[in-house]
DNA sequence: TCACTGTTGAACACCATGTTCGAGTATGGT
DNA sequence: ACCATACTCGAACATGGTGTTCAACAGTGA
């Protein structure tokens, strides 16, 4: 079904990776489009051929991972019991450490943006989705945000650190962390044992 | 004392102040330098007499600030009992309020990393120092850019938010969040009081 | 084989950057 | 009030990246 021109993804492909491969060791601002193609060995009109521009390259760079991820998280979120918050974390450092080389690309120099804010949104969204449904006694809003952040953080400390622990290890600790500040967050209906 | 001249003082804070309110209405990314010399009023070989480049400019904007809020921090630390790490953050979302129109500019975009990124620095130091003291069981390192970026994420979303909780109230919220994360961390020497 | 669609590279207009320089102007010290 | 000094101005310029266009060419799938 609208299986794309083979040259189209030989090109797409071509191009995505020459962009990763300049920013693991350049950086993305430092990179200009011509550096993609002459990396990549492609004409500068095929390149505006299928992207705006460099912005847009980069985030199709990460469009595939993205889903991926967010697939693997919808698969596991309802089998799991609600209250579960540890799980779709775990996902994420898996996730992280299967794809080492891009998450290196995307948090490697200091906050490229663009992208982390879509890990950013996604990890709100989560916690939200579990805060909501327990409820909180502080704002939602600023608890979600809260260890949204913090996770976010600790996942750029770990890629821009080349991945010191394992991947179980961080969801270990991070679950340690996050746990007590959210009990202590959460309604406080049934506080006391 | 090197007191610069008149001029000089003169033209550089109007150079500060038009970049401010060009960053505030317009976002960081989207302003060129002859924006900002219009706006200010200054010939362009003057701008480049002071700065080297944009990022310069910005940078110089938030360094006053950011020295302003280092003196506030420095002047406390001594006088607290070191197992409180609350104040600080009073002191940050203080410093925050009092100073809302250049956070905005700062935090008002998404990520414009080139300030926030000072700021997360000085937040895990901060941490850092505190935890070290303490003695943790989990990586120093990773319970404190836990709560660094957690922090920072909140900081920022407030801002974001037009500062809808006053500054004292959203010290104790992220307080009752940081407190049982950190207790529940630290070394567990006198952990059954 | 053939129509179609993607690719190529050169040429182009455009815009922002950062530098240079000569002429003008404010400043602070005397 | 005066003057040497240091700052400012603006226009012109070189540079370099961006995104577009077009006609010739080449790979694709049927």
């Amino acid at each position: 079904m609208a299986e794309p021109d083979r040259r189209v993804r030989r090109t797409r492909r071509t191009l995505q990776e020459a962009l990763v491969e300049l920013v693991v060791d350049r950086g993305y601002e430092r990179i200009t489009v011509q550096d993609v193609l002459d990396r990549a060995d492609v004409g500068r009109s095929t390149f505006y051929a299928h992207f705006r521009d460099k912005d847009a390259l980069f985030v199709s760079c990460f469009d595939d991972l993205r889903d991926g991820l967010r697939r693997e998280l919808d698969a596991m979120d309802p089998n799991t019991p609600p209250a579960d918050p540890a799980r779709p974390v775990g996902v994420i450092f898996d996730h992280a450490y299967r794809h080492r080389p891009i998450y290196r690309a995307v948090c490697g120099r200091q906050g490229d943006n663009i992208v982390t804010r879509h890990l950013h949104q996604l990890m709100f969204d989560l916690l939200r989705g579990h805060l909501d449904a327990a409820g909180t006694r502080l704002p939602v809003d600023i608890v979600a945000e809260y260890h949204a952040s913090a996770l976010l953080g600790v996942l750029m400390w770990w890629v821009q650190h080349d991945f010191p622990y394992g991947p179980a290890e961080m969801s270990r600790m991070c679950q340690e962390l996050t746990a007590p500040g959210v009990m202590a967050g959460l309604a406080t209906i049934n506080a006391h044992h």
